[in-house]
Order: structure tokens, then sequence, then C-alpha cells
RNA sequence: GUGGGUGUAGCUCAGCUUGGUUAGAGCACCAGAUUGUGGCUCUGGGGGUCAUGGGUUCGAGUCCCAUCACUCACCCCA
């Protein structure tokens, strides 16, 4: 009989990949209170309508990627692709606006898109982000990729390439777009077919297209950061300076535009060669329309998602531990009946003291209870038999020295204590 | 959705080209050498519907077809 299979596209997180998750989680954490980042969850599934607002019907996400579904009562729901729209929404509904003029969120969440599968990317994947809602100022941009990359520096990671770019506004970009649908037109059959298809909804993506024939097209283009209104020109010019302030180098990349319809004015991305085809291992950028987008009150807003399997993989790519291996403190090995019976009781005390400690499950000779006790790296094995009861004296192996000694039931935890403390 | 690659022990893989004894190795696991003591060594042991189904053949892990799964890539994104 077949057994059951996880779903395509997901994966289990076993003991020994679920260490490094929690440290990162850890490190994540720590980071985003020193930015005074709060954390926000949402909920797994929200109403269709949310995305398809928010990010855009026409957006790939929402078009094909979405796990979308009835439930019973006949609504449609959806699991969530993404954050920001989610955390725009519970913005909005808990007025949060009203408690306080700018508000910083952060979030690690579990996300879900029906793509094919390959490597560094996921069916059901994990983003940790953040979004500060209530403030235009370039301040906010700058902090947000300082914080992201302060993240990725305290976990080790190495070569990361950040790029960066100002998408305009409504003012500059839909002038824009005819700029470069009459620059584009006379040679639109000469482009892929993903472009021609662009043409009409969203030209600035064929500035991106990676086809050979497609960017040589695009070579003398006009470049929107060439005719950026002023107040966007502005924004773009003061985040560079306080990147530069903040010592932070990156690539200005005319060319690079985000997937998604809420973007405004600046966009960035960072990514890594460690990846392959799945490069980008965080990407973000402002959205001051998604607020009203969603029928709330205007709200400037500036953001970033950044892909966890991914970093981890970059991580095992550099041969970095982010959690250290567990080491057992205490072993117990028992020999006989009556041992065996108040192993849990030892155990009991031993945990309550804080020692991580373990016994044999099985009723094993004590040989094997020792080469267990070795492959758990236990520092201290404690052994008991008909000899230490009758003497009311554990023998207590010290593992790395080979060396053993006998101690007093009595005194069991004090002299655990004092040598873990050598 | 489209293309390429790969499916043999818990894991990593050999065997397939040129079909022919009981399908192998390393690691892991268990036991013994050491009857109450780990790592190293030695000896032994358990574990496989060779992804699934069909076909060719006297005979298929090996050749052919289909299906499924995994994987990489396109597209797009974190």
């Amino acid at each position: 009989m077949a057994t059951i299979r996880r779903i395509k596209g997901t994966q289990d997180i076993l003991p020994g990949e679920s260490e490094q998750w929690v440290a990162l989680e850890t490190l994540i954490r720590e980071t985003m209170r020193v930015y005074n980042f709060k954390e926000l969850r949402t909920p797994v599934f929200e109403k269709t309508e949310l995305f398809a607002r928010g990010i855009g019907q026409l957006t790939d996400i929402v078009s094909k990627e979405m796990y979308t579904f009835f439930d019973r009562g006949n609504k449609q729901l959806t699991l969530k692709p993404e954050m920001t729209a989610p955390i725009m929404r519970a913005y909005l509904e808990n007025k949060l606006y009203a408690k306080s003029p700018v508000n910083k969120f952060f979030y690690i969440a579990p996300l879900f898109r029906q793509e094919n599968p390959q490597a560094g990317r996921l069916r059901q994947f994990h983003q940790f982000g953040a979004e500060t809602l209530g403030t235009a100022y370039p301040e906010a941009d700058a902090e947000m990729i300082d914080l992201a990359l302060n993240i990725y520096r305290r976990a080790g990671l190495e070569n990361l390439n950040l790029r960066i770019n100002s998408v305009g506004d409504v003012t500059c970009r839909l002038p824009y777009k005819k700029l470069l649908q009459d620059y584009i037109r006379p040679n639109l059959h000469l482009y892929c077919q993903d472009c021609q298809r662009r043409f009409d909804d969203n030209p600035l993506r064929i500035l991106d297209c990676k086809k050979e024939t497609c960017s040589a097209l695009n070579q003398k283009a006009p470049r929107l950061v060439d005719h950026l209104c002023e107040e966007c020109h502005t924004h773009y010019h003061r985040l560079k300076q306080h990147l530069d302030a903040l010592q932070i180098s990156y690539d200005e990349d005319p060319y690079l535009v985000r997937g998604l319809d809420y973007y405004t004015r600046t966009v960035f991305e960072i990514t890594s060669e460690a990846l392959g085809a799945q490069n980008a291992i965080c990407g973000g950028g402002r959205y001051d329309l998604l607020a009203e987008e969603l029928g709330g009150q205007p709200t400037p807003a500036v953001g970033f998602a950044s892909g966890i399997e991914r970093l981890l993989l970059i991580a095992r790519h550099q041969n970095l531990h982010l959690a250290p291996a567990q080491r057992l403190d205490v072993f117990i090995i028992t020999m006989g009946e009556t041992a065996r019976q108040k192993s849990l009781s030892w155990l009991k005390t031993l945990r309550q003291a804080g020692f991580l400690s373990e016994t044999d499950f099985l009723g094993r000779s004590v040989k094997a209870q020792m080469r267990e006790a070795n492959r758990q790296q236990a520092r201290f094995v404690l052994l008991a038999g008909e000899e230490e009861l009758e003497r009311k004296t554990f023998s207590l192996k010290i593992m790395d020295r080979s060396q053993q000694i006998s101690v007093p039931f009595a005194n069991l935890i004090e002299t655990l204590e004092s040598l873990a403390n050598e």
C-alpha cells in the first residue's frame, strides 16, 4: 500500500534543520526589537478580494498562482501569497493609525503560491519582512534596507548585491509609460511574445526582459529615472544620500521593476549568486497607494520581504551553522529493574535543575546505553546499578575525560553544577 | 503550463552500454570480541515488490512504451 506523501512543493522541517530555523527566527526577532519593529500576525487566509485589489488582478501572483477556494458558505478565500496586503488590511481594520502616526511592523509567516517548485521556490514557503506605515520620508526607505542587510550580516551571509531604482508615482509614471511605448512601438514585432503581450498592460516589464534580443532593443530606451517628477527625484536622491551615509553599497538598476502593482518610488532587491536561478533573497519598496486601493485613508508606506528558505540555502552554501549542535548534559544508564524504576525521578531532579537529560527506554545493555550516550554527545553519564543503590552513590562518568567518580545521591546536583562550570 | 535530468537498502551511490547464478559497496543501525562502561579496530547480522504498470524475450534492475514521483530550468518571484 502506497504511503501518503506530502504535497508537492512543501517541506517537512526535520530535527537538525528545525534548529536552524529557530536560531534564524530568534536572530530576526532580536534585530527587529532593536529597530523597534513590532510583530503583527495575521490569519493564513483572507478574502480573495484583498489580494486581487491589493496586488493587482493582472499580476502573475493573482492571475495564476493563488490557492483560492470556496468555503461552505460559498465565500471566496485565498491562502495568503504575500504579507503586505494583509498587514495593510489589519492596520486599516484595527485603526492602528489612530494610536500613532507611524507604525512599524514585522512578521515571520508561511505563504502559499501554486508555482512549479524548483531550487529556492516552494508552494508553501516562508518570509520574514517589515513594513513602516504612515511616513513618506526617505529615511524610512533607508532604514528598511539597513534593517534587511543588518539581519543578513548578523546571520553571516556574504556576497549579497543590493540594487535600487525608483519607479516614480502617478504623476510621472503615466507620461513615462507613453514615452516608453512610443519608443518600443516601431520595433514591437522584433520583441519576444511575452514582451508583445506586456506592451499594453505593463510596458515597464519589457525593460526587465532577460532575453538578449529584447535587452538589446532596450539599450537606448528612455529610462524612468531620467523622467521622474521633482518630488520623486528628490525622494530618490535623498535615499541615496542616506545609503551613502550608512556606508551601504548599492547598484542603481534603471530597469529594476517589481512584479506587484502597488509599488511607487523606491524599489529594491537583494540577490545572491549562491542561489541559482531564483537569486533574489529580498525584495521591497515603497507603496504609497496601497491603502487607498484597499479603501482606506491615504497612508504612505515602505517595506520588504525576505525568503527564509533562500536565506538558509545561502547559509548552507557558505557552510554556516546558525545553531550549534545540541549536546546532552546527562545520560542516565541503569542496570537492573530497581534502578530503572528510579530513573524517571532522577531525570526529573536533573531537569528541574536545568540539565538536558535523557535515559534509555529500551532496557538495553550497559554497552548499548553507553553508545547511545556517546551518540548524543553527553557530557556526563550517570551509572546506577545494585552497587550504587546499596551505597546511595552514583558512578558519574565525565565523558570528555574518560574519567569516573563516585557521587553521593544527595550531592548530585551541586557536583554536576561545579563540573559544568569548569 | 512547457522543456531537460533522475528514480536500485534509512542515506550516498555502483551494476544498465554488451539482458543470463542467491542484486552489491560505503555510511547508518543491531550484536559479539570486552558476562557493569562510549569513541578506534576487528567479526558477524538485519534491512531491497530494483518507482509503478505494460511490452519484447527461453530469461529483464539492464531493452522498449506509458504513468507517477522527485529535481533543475523557462515564466515569475522571496
